[in-house]
DNA sequence: TAATAATATTGATTTTTATCTATATTTATA
DNA sequence: TATAAATATAGATAAAAATCAATATTATTA
């Protein structure tokens, strides 16, 4: 199932356009990923250090949140192409995809 | 018990400062409301009336959802601060209360 | 290859939220 | 004041999502 929206642009802006039921599912699926205090700061987190990118390894004390759910988040922000990752051995290293928050602000502006 | 953000700047932006535990638990509210896609739809509503308001009235027929049910979702965005409200008569017009989003788009910078 | 460490997945539980029906409240008007 | 129309609330149900313990997988290294 290919997604009927780009990366960067999904839809007109949320008080410009309308919105068609589309557009309102595909933008209400990131506003609920970001709807969740430890996602941002997981966000916020790779946004703080000075590589740009966080080891999963470090969140599970930082959040004070078990591994799966920490593993869990992670998942979802990937999938949302909030986050990108690389595995270096047996650590994975997240940073941010930028253009995805770029194009929720377009969507607010 | 008092809001410890204002309705204009809650934070810092996502990815420059690091959020607090309270700052994220406040975001991440805001964010839940908009990831709906009824909600966002009723915003997009909103803005695309000539008038830039809409009646509660229409909405029902327009969301195809029940009475009720579209009653919660304008509650949920009137107390996020997202909508306004003016009764006259029997009806309820909704605007937007556009300060909230342009918080959130100061914090997606 | 065995042991170890990091991450992912599974499955269960709990919490939150959306939705509806039924009913109450509010406002205008006959 | 009785009726009608718009909106709100209550209560029930169902769906979605967060969380965790237990376990599996993956990668490294002794």
């Amino acid at each position: 199932m290919k997604p009927n929206q780009s990366i960067t642009t999904c839809c007109p802006p949320l008080l410009k356009g309308r919105l068609t039921p589309d557009n309102a599912n595909y933008l209400a699926a990131i506003f609920r990923v970001l709807g969740e205090p430890a996602r941002l700061q997981i966000l916020s987190l790779v946004a703080a250090q000075p590589t740009q990118e966080v080891c999963a390894c470090e969140l599970v004390e930082t959040l004070g949140l078990a591994q799966p759910t920490v593993s869990h988040h992670l998942r979802v922000l990937y999938e949302a192409n909030l986050l990108t990752k690389e595995r270096r051995g047996t650590w994975i290293y997240y940073r941010l995809s930028p253009e995805k928050l770029a194009m929720l602000r377009d969507a607010l502006a």
